[in-house]
RNA sequence: GCGCCAGUAGCUCAGCAGGACAGAGCAGCGGACUUCUAAUCCGCAGGUCGCAGGUUCGAGCCCUGCCUGGCGCGCCA
């Protein structure tokens, strides 16, 4: 619907530029909305403002050209079977007012694709590959990464339901130096559980579940690792510490629904001789170059602020070094898209990973990277701060224990990405109004009831052919059809700006609607037909609800 | 010192690519269950959109400066 307006819009305006004798502007693209507000219309679009501008003439002149243009060009389209008016308003909007009949087409459409309505081909089968969490393998995951872990993993529904190839992946930050602290933290409470005098160093990881992997090792390897050098020793901690807590890390990403098709390990990189082909490849290029012993990437020359060390003086790669050979190795998998979601505190690294790539020859705007802000942990008025060395975090499998895994991942798409989220552990637990998730699932599960309660009654649902929904006339009723038929426009702008979160706002919003609905109107009391409109009403209602819930990944109850 | 994110109602936040009167939830006050689940709904009250300039026909949104909070700026990750 919202199509074929956006069609006859177009050629309305190129016939209104061809009459003023003016170019239509390439980047020409309005917007075209559902107005929520009655007064103005049912959609709007701020064609002629946007137009006005490129055009410098005045809006509502233009506005009323097209106006002028689109009843003319209205008959010949048909267009006349939905449109009731088109009107210039404000500044130079262009209002159009639909007949009721176009809603109940509408809705018609909704029960016809049922569940699948909404999805677009907006990412035309484009491959797209979302690298998100990839925390580090030392210690479990907290609740920081949950969100990055919810955010990126609705995205992906997202964008998979919008048309895109999907990948999900998770780069293992198996190599290097905090890999070989994990290891030396580990040995050395090991080493303590034996009874032997330790040293633990200022920056080893401090959190219990060191402790727990030294006992695992104790009963695994006894005394045994007392008896290596102890270079040989740590590096058998390392091992069996990072495995342990990758498998944790899994698990729990598992039990908060979240799955990757792949999990690539940076240790791979070097392993293959990836990193050492990348470098290769820099230095040929003049990219790379050797000052005080160490090895620099010459980002500067591609919109960083310095240069950065790729090789330190001793010969040990940092961290650049394996990025670099990591999205070498994403690009030469020639993805459409490829987007990186980060934490905040990881944003000074932007550039310099841009300009990697861009030394590598590669054109940088396939890559997306998002940051995910940080998470204020809150229970009741206490706040909780995150620190992995320290120890002193509450971890996600806590979280989804206590407030289940509905209500975390709810929580952490309540707010846009690049704001700070406070995470109140008190208020997603409460089964109360406060708490969205119930709100939205409550919706779900007051649908489902009502279909038992016909069932009981024997209210019988007439088939959908047999129904005339122009008995559907309450304001009500009509807000929620234009609720709904606004929905493929929310996953549309939600894909195109990688914002997951709008799902979240709309699904409260329509179910709102419904609430508000369920209140002042009885669904099954009303004669057969009235019954049966309304009953197709709420399965459309369910449908889009049950989708924007599975997008999201939270489960839609039949009962409360 | 430089950079990134934020500053909207008492609190937590929306505000879609500058547009039509700045919205929601919670908290506060007052109402609605012999009814398809009250985990719901209705009503009232509540805001110089951090401050000051600027661009524009039009700014919560863009530009400049300042203030406040968070986070970064390493041959740490």
């Amino acid at each position: 619907m919202r199509n074929r307006l956006r069609r006859l819009l177009y050629d309305a305006v190129s016939t209104t530029c061809r009459k003023l004798g003016q170019e239509l502007p390439a980047d020409f693209s309005p917007l075209v909305e559902v107005q929520e507000n009655e007064q103005f219309g049912d959609f709007s679009s701020n064609a002629a403002l946007i137009l006005a501008k490129a055009l410098h003439r005045n809006p509502r002149e233009l506005a009323g050209h097209i106006v002028e243009a689109f009843d003319k060009e209205d008959v010949g389209n048909g267009a006349a079977l939905l449109l009731d008016t088109a009107e210039v308003a404000g500044p130079g909007f262009i209002n159009f007012r639909l007949v009721r009949q176009a809603w109940l087409e509408e809705l018609r459409h909704v029960l016809a694709e049922g569940e699948e309505y909404g999805r677009s081909h907006l990412g035309q089968g484009k491959r797209v590959q979302v690298e998100f969490v990839s925390a580090n393998p030392t210690g479990p995951l907290h609740v920081g990464h949950g969100r990055s872990a919810a955010y990126g993993d609705v995205l992906a529904n997202l964008l998979a339901f919008s048309g895109y190839q999907v990948e999900r992946e998770y780069y293992i930050n198996d190599a290097g130096a905090q890999m070989a602290m994990l290891g030396r933290s580990t040995f050395l409470r090991y080493c303590e559980l034996l009874e032997q005098e330790i040293d633990f160093p200022e920056n080893g990881y401090r959190g219990e579940y060191v402790r727990a992997l030294a006992e695992e090792l104790k009963t695994k390897y006894g005394l045994r690792l007392l008896e290596l050098e102890e270079e040989q020793a740590q590096a058998i901690c390392r091992r069996e510490a990072g495995d342990a807590i990758l498998q944790g890390i899994r698990q729990d990403l598992e039990n908060f629904g979240v799955r990757f098709d792949t999990w690539f390990s940076e240790q791979s990189l070097f392993e293959s001789a990836a990193v050492e082909t990348a470098l290769e490849k820099l230095k040929e290029n003049g990219n790379l170059y050797e000052k005080d012993g160490a090895w620099w990437l010459r980002s500067s020359a591609y919109g960083d602020d310095e240069d950065r060390v790729v090789v330190r003086a001793d010969g040990r790669p940092t961290y650049l070094a394996s990025d670099i050979a990591y999205h070498q190795h994403k690009f030469a998998r020639a993805y459409d898209l490829i987007i990186d979601l980060w934490g905040a505190d990881h944003h000074g690294y932007i550039p310099r990973v841009r300009a990697a790539v861009q030394a590598l020859g590669y054109a940088p705007d396939p890559l997306k990277i998002l940051l995910v802000q940080f998470v204020n942990l809150v229970r009741g008025d206490q706040r909780v701060s995150m620190s992995t060395r320290a120890g002193a975090f509450v971890t996600l499998a806590e979280v989804v224990d206590e407030v289940g895994r509905d209500a975390a991942r709810f929580f952490y798409l309540l707010r846009r990405g690049d704001a700070h989220l406070d995470f109140d552990l008190e208020l997603a637990k409460q089964q109360s109004a406060e708490n969205p998730v119930y709100y939205v699932q409550y919706a779900h599960a007051r649908i489902a009831s009502i279909y038992d309660k016909a069932r009981e009654t024997g209210s019988r649902r007439l088939p959908l052919r047999e129904v005339d929904f122009s008995c559907l006339q309450q304001p009500l009723e009509i807000k929620l059809m234009k609720r709904l038929a606004a929905f493929p426009g929310v996953v549309e702008s939600a894909a195109a700006t990688l914002e997951p979160h709008r799902l979240t706002f709309y699904i409260i919003d329509l179910v709102g609607d419904f609430h508000r609905y369920y209140n002042s109107h009885r669904v099954l009391d009303g004669d057969p037909q009235l019954a049966s409109a309304r009953l197709y009403l709420l399965e459309a209602i369910r449908c889009v609800v049950a989708r924007v819930l599975q997008l999201l990944g939270v489960s839609a109850p039949t009962s409360m």
